[in-house]
DNA sequence: CGCAAACTTGATGGCCGTCAAGCAAAGTGG
DNA sequence: CCACTTTGCTTGACGGCCATCAAGTTTGCG
């Protein structure tokens, strides 16, 4: 299990933020019983409103939080990338408001409630860092509701692009001005209340123009200073610790 | 100084959520040294990007948090009514994600930082329930991104008012179906992605259709079975005590 | 009473949704 | 290795929801 440490690493540096926890913290981080499983591709991890007894940390893949109405339609919440802990949340709330699925075949570490219950009440830097993750997925929600309120469509595709960006790169998955992009236009216009076909028109007008590539299944971006105007984007609310 | 009982009154409340704090918790809430003030509408209370450190508890009145676009339009992203506690984020981010203004003249109480954080220090159950106030604050982020990107206008609309409603009966504010709601019909337009135009129309068909009327800075919900189906409402997400 | 803010309504247009069809890519099984 | 199927991408035509612009009316407040 020659992962389990490399897990337990990111998790520590990912709460830690800016400031690494005490040693005694992160060696009791490091004692967590967990189980990794892998994923296929589109599987529900977390059902909406279903019971939850374990939270995640994603360590490969990309994952992402949805609501479904009940005519059908999905609202995409968030997507997640290695490093990620997407369902603390879980801890306090019973039962979830949203489900959560693979985008990408995933490999992911569960970790039993009780147990993260019991490190949080002991050691009391680390239920510090659940609350301020729990802020920080606030900042970021609010974010999108931003983007989804008052930006256009190519706005805000050039926005989830620089976020996205951004993130892949403090967990070292970016080349150079590329990354890996799994997403779908079904996707993109989940996450953006749009719909896939104007997705798909407007990422050619952006092609077009120069600003990114998008071509198997990766991305890339050839104007950061152009598709960071289009977007309006400012980083702050990631509180990455660069 | 009548009130300030009143007000950890609300707070303990508030933060207990479906279990009451322990008794040592609540008389440390009632030791917080605190400023109420009294603020004017449409006054900003906190800054984006600004420093803070005071939290603040809505005593009377209401208050929007709310983001700005370069090109000026507004985005609002919650709307927060008595015993709400807006800003407890701001223990763990320095400086706002988001401005934060009166919609009516209200009174505010203001508790430093450093007293909050001595209390969560010292009470891990308070702790928990900051964190968990995070969570709730996060779960309803969730609830408006899927209303802005997957709801019409009249959808919308009907979705807020839903909420609004809830939540002001919790605390006791409403009347039978009727509530105060000093909300301009440009604060809907920046709170639901529209503009103050088309709300106005949306309104109009609400009103024709006989499910709610808006008179005298006052709401009233004629049919609130339709209402909720109209927008498709699940109050789970509120967390609230009831 | 007078002014400013908020509400109302009409006309017009654009962004984006819907419907539809064709194409490309990727996976499956014989 | 190649039919076959499935999934995703692309493009066109058309329409509707909602934005914009503009003007008039009502409400609220000093």
């Amino acid at each position: 299990m020659v992962m389990s440490k490399n897990v337990f690493g990111l998790m520590a540096r990912r709460l830690g933020g800016a400031v690494p926890l005490p040693e005694a913290d992160e060696r009791a981080i490091l004692d967590l019983p967990l189980i990794i499983r892998t994923i296929e591709a589109s599987r529900d991890i977390l059902y909406e409103g279903g019971p939850s007894n374990h939270c995640c940390v994603i360590l490969n893949g990309w994952t992402c939080c949805y609501q479904l109405l009940t005519d059908g339609r999905r609202q995409i919440l968030s997507f997640h990338v290695p490093g990620d802990l997407p369902d603390l949340q879980s801890l306090h709330l019973p039962s979830p408001d949203f489900g959560m699925a693979t985008v990408t075949r995933s490999i992911v570490a569960f970790v039993p409630h009780s147990d993260l219950q019991k490190l949080s009440d002991r050691y009391p830097a680390i239920a510090q860092c659940f609350w301020r993750e729990a802020v920080i997925t606030a900042a970021t929600h609010r974010a999108w509701i931003t983007s989804l309120g008052r930006r256009d469509a190519r706005q805000k595709l050039a926005h989830l692009f620089c976020e996205l960006y951004l993130r892949l790169k403090t967990v070292d998955l970016t080349d150079g001005c590329s990354m890996p992009m799994p997403l779908r236009q079904t996707d993109f216009a989940d996450a953006l209340g749009l719909t896939s076909v104007h997705v798909n028109r407007t990422l050619k007008t952006l092609r077009d123009q120069g600003v990114m590539d998008l071509y198997a299944r990766r991305l890339t971006i050839h104007d950061w200073d152009t598709l960071r105007e289009v977007a309006d984007f400012n980083p702050k609310y990631l509180h990455l610790a660069d």
